[in-house]
RNA sequence: GGGCGGUUAGUUCAGUUGGUCAGAACGUUUGGUUUACACCCAAAAGGCCGCUGGUUCGAGUCCAGCACCGCCCA
């Protein structure tokens, strides 16, 4: 192709659609197992199959995406498993709403299997959405390796981990108080429980003595809950109570008599330090009641309305009305002494926004300490890393205070549990298999468990069940453990712990060695994306608009390793300008003929066939190879995005392409070729180095250059690396030359910093003569007169040592020499002076500081000798600078 | 209550082992079409680096305390 077939602005939209659907043709997205390569493998973190991709997905995926691309780029076999998960709660919800708005029913009404094959039907219509989304921001998942955690095999794995628990002691069955979602009507784990700041009240309640002799008053937050008090507790140093302790209070509406005891839980500080005790609603209060024998009386149902044992006033009421009830009635009985605003806290289900109820239920749980103590390990002893490495205290704090796991759910949707139950004698029986009849006392068809397992128990064996586990499989075999995983900090509990304890249980090994913990994306003002705020963006919206390889780039430009992201729509003109920009480069480029012959390697080349600016260019490269890649290496997303937009704009763009322009121009021929290779090379080296964050346009543009044939992908390219020192030296690229050029860009700046001031028209050139400071930079300035007229837009550049002005001129003093635009017609004296005097004071500023230092005898003494020689050479250099900075002055006055 | 993070130009943020570290982008102002790009170019203005102490020859950078904001856990 050719410059005439390039548009003038870049248009992702086609070019992305079309790469996208050739990369999946030519499957370029799959690993194979059977690969000589080492694998790279991450398994994404599944998405709900309800969902749709939001913000917070591009960020995590695009972040996978580049790790992937990079990996393949650097030779490795890279594998990414793609998939779902099947969100328990979530879906269930989203199916009932969804047959009760089009048909009207029920699950109860329809039943257990065909709300079940309902489910599925609504999965394979509208599941997975999120999964097409992806491929929108050009993820290189493989495909062909999808997973869903209600897969046949995954299953069987979910299954196969139940009963190896169960059968080591690590499940149990067991009535515990656990949260329970009263909208839902399933429990909970403890991880799914929100708690809220909120304003409420404290009632103090009067409970009469049993013997009639005054009363106890108790405070609580929960009135509704007095109905199943079953003890009032102080605590046993509490003078103004000993005396009660072991008599009896008659609990008022129930007239129930309960005890007062004595229990060290109870904080004399809060309320009238008594306080009721209702141990199968409370879990404190269920602690008290385990230890003191208490009984547990369960007064609500599972939807939050009050039971039978709320006696016959109360029961269907739900338990809001009830708590008004309570309280009515306590007042008409003149039993409330008073009532308090208080500040509590208040758990919510996360995925039923509701007020949770701890609620006394024969559930299931895994032990999880056995688990914990080799994961502990494994991340203290660095088989594991996170990144940022903090999150590694958060893990330990969790994992050592770490509680049984709540697994069972009250739900249909989801993995039923292996268990049986004889109707006989009530043996629990856990097998793969439905028994024929109870291995106990042989009743016939034992019955199976209602109950499904929480969702988090497949998920957290995600990277070994994809590949096949229990099976002994090729894939598993190769790609386990996994490299990376890209997660965010929320799910640390829910998902990444329990993941390294499963996978160091079942596959005896770390499921992935490192850990990168992405940031949360915030709206511009730093508020949550929420669906009630209406603030999140459609990133599908963002990228019909600004382009995927603009999204892309623009979150990972704005993501600050480990902190919150403030997003706007807007700030993807970064990635989307950017985008434009090196297109732009590369329809430039094209009108000056094909690609050069090569272009892929310099090494026929040496020092004296380069101009300076073809040098420093590729000293930049170089600079940027090295900084690109260990950005990535430890996983400094943002710098590396940072160090792309640098070079290509701010020194390939604005000063290489520019200087190149001369000699494409009017250069000799073997310049003119040697700067056109180098341009090339730069360009080809640079597009490979940002594939990995913007595949698309990279991909258009090296097919548009031509760097590789139309049945080649810049994917498999291999990643630069930096030249060898010898390599380096012979094309003279150092640290000097950068120095030298940068001072030179500088010169050429205050040159324009004068036709600015002076307006000189931009079609104007102008004479400007140049005094170097000395024969080192005046011959250092006579080495590439046409790029350096080019640069100044000058008429003429006269280069003169001894050059004084004979007139009025507007006066750069740069570090390599002083610059003069001799415009006697246009100088504003006034103005000029002006310039030169504050130069002259910053200057003096930093030269005062220099000297300050240097008379510092503690400085000198015990300052390293390099800082001090450097602060020498720098004191010496201001020196001279202030002094034609004055000299300039002088010569106006 | 415990833990973690943040506080640097009008705004969003870089600043990795203390010594040109006071930066970038956007926004603002001024001027623009010279071999790509107005999704652009050139130039400029703008900051006691939250506060108070300390360590050090030297502190956005390390330490302590404080203030405010945010997150997690109890």
């Amino acid at each position: 192709m050719s410059e005439q077939t390039m548009a003038k602005a870049y248009d992702p939209a086609e070019v992305e659609k079309r790469w996208y659907a050739e990369w999946e043709t030519r499957g370029c997205f799959h690993a194979d197992a059977a690969s000589p390569r080492t694998p790279y493998t991450i398994v994404i973190p599944p998405p709900n199959v309800t969902g749709m991709l939001t913000l917070g997905h591009v960020l995590n995926n695009t972040l996978q995406d580049i790790l992937i691309r990079w990996s393949r780029m650097r030779g490795r076999e890279a594998c990414w498993v793609p998939g779902t998960d099947h969100a328990g709660i979530a879906t269930q919800a989203k199916v009932e709403r969804f047959l009760k708005d089009t048909e009207g029913v029920t699950r109860y009404e329809l039943g257990r299997e065909a709300f079940l094959g309902r489910v599925w039907q609504w999965k394979e219509t509208y599941g997975g959405k999120i999964i097409e989304q992806l491929r929108r921001i050009g993820t290189a998942c493989d495909w062909e390796r999808q997973r869903f955690t209600l897969d046949p095999g995954l299953s069987r794995a979910v299954e196969e981990v139940f009963i190896r628990l169960y059968e080591k002691g690590l499940v149990y069955k067991g009535s515990r108080l656990i949260h329970w979602c009263p909208k839902s009507r399933t429990a909970l784990s403890d991880e799914e429980v929100i708690y809220r700041q909120e304003q409420g009240r404290l009632w103090y309640f009067r409970y009469p003595l049993r013997d009639g002799a005054g009363h106890i008053t108790v405070a609580t937050t929960r009135p509704e809950t007095m109905l199943g008090d079953t003890a009032v507790a102080v605590h046993p140093d509490d003078t103004r109570y000993r005396d009660r302790v072991g008599t009896k209070v008659l609990l008022p509406l129930v007239n129930r008599e309960i005890p007062v005891i004595a229990d060290p839980f109870v904080d004399p500080q809060f309320g009238t330090g008594a306080v009721k005790v209702t141990p199968a609603h409370d879990p404190n209060d269920y602690e008290c009641g385990l230890r003191n024998g208490l009984d547990m009386i369960n007064v609500m149902n599972d939807d939050g309305t009050m039971g039978p044992a709320a006696g016959a006033d109360f029961e269907g009421l739900d338990r809001v009305d009830c708590r008004r009830e309570v309280i009515r009635r306590m007042e008409a009985l003149g039993l409330v002494e008073r009532v308090e605003d208080h500040v509590h806290q208040i758990g919510y289900s996360e995925r039923g926004d509701v007020p949770v109820e701890p609620r006394l239920s024969e559930q299931w749980f895994v032990r999880m300490r056995p688990l914990a103590e080799p994961a502990i390990a494994a991340v203290r002893d660095g088989r594991v890393r996170f990144y940022p490495e903090r999150w590694v205290k958060t893990y330990m704090h969790w994992m050592e205070n770490i509680h049984d796991w709540c697994i069972s759910r009250q739900l249909w949707w989801g993995h039923r549990i292996p268990a049986y139950t004889c109707a006989g004698c009530g043996r629990i029986t856990v097998s793969r298999a439905q028994p024929a009849a109870c291995p106990g006392c042989g009743h016939a068809s034992p019955r199976q468990e209602e109950d499904v397992l929480d969702t988090w128990f497949s998920s957290w064996l995600w990277p070994f069940s994809v590949f096949g586990w229990p099976e002994d499989s090729a894939d598993l075999r190769r790609f386990y453990p996994t490299d990376a995983l890209v997660t965010g900090p929320d799910i640390i509990f829910f998902w990444v712990a329990r993941m390294i304890m499963a996978g160091l249980e079942f596959m005896g090994e770390v499921p992935f060695r490192e850990v990168y913990f992405t940031s949360i994306i915030r709206d511009d003002s730093g508020r949550k994306m929420s669906k009630s705020l209406n603030n999140s963006p459609d990133p599908i919206d963002v990228v019909a608009t600004y382009g995927a390889d603009a999204l892309r780039f623009t979150i990972i430009y704005i993501a600050p390793v480990g902190q919150d992201i403030r997003y706007s729509n807007e700030k993807c003109e970064i990635g989307r300008n950017f985008a434009n920009k090196i297109w732009n480069a590369v329809r430039f480029r094209l009108r000056q003929g094909p690609l050069s012959p090569g272009w892929e390697t310099l090494d026929d080349l040496c020092a004296a066939d380069l101009r300076t600016d073809d040098r420093w260019i590729l000293a930049r490269l170089e600079a940027t190879i090295r900084d690109v890649t260990q950005s990535l290496e430890a996983f400094r997303f943002n710098d590396a995005a940072r160090f792309l937009y640098e070079f290509m704009w701010n020194e390939f763009c604005d000063w290489y392409l520019e200087s190149a322009k001369a000699v494409f121009g009017e250069g000799d021929e073997a310049r003119r070729r040697a700067a056109l290779r180098v341009f090339d090379h730069a360009m080809g080296v640079f597009l490979r180095l940002l594939h990995p964050v913007m595949p698309f346009v990279t991909e258009e543009l090296v097919h548009q250059m031509g760097y590789i044939t139309a049945a080649e992908t810049i994917m498999t390219a291999p990643w630069p690396e930096c030249r060898a020192a010898a390599d380096a030296e012979r094309l003279g690229i150092g640290e000097a030359l950068v120095a030298r050029v940068a001072a030179k860009f500088d010169l050429i700046r205050g040159v324009r910093n004068v036709r600015a001031q002076y307006l000189v028209p931009a079609g104007r050139r102008i004479a400007v003569v140049i005094a170097p400071t000395d024969a080192e930079n005046e011959a250092f300035l006579r080495e590439d007169p046409v790029a350096l007229q080019s640069l100044l837009y000058a008429s003429e550049v006269v280069i003169d040592r001894t050059y004084q002005p004979g007139g009025p001129a507007g006066t750069a003093v740069c570090d390599l020499g002083t610059a003069y635009v001799p415009l006697a017609d246009v100088i504003d004296l006034d103005a000029e002076r002006d310039r030169l005097r504050r130069q002259e004071a910053e200057t003096l500023g930093f030269l005062r500081k220099a000297e300050q230092k240097l008379a510092n005898r503690g400085f000198v003494d015990k300052a390293p000798a390099a800082v001090v020689e450097k602060e020498r050479t720098r004191l010496s250099e201001l020196g001279d600078l202030l002094a034609r900075v004055r000299e300039q002055i002088a010569a106006l006055s």
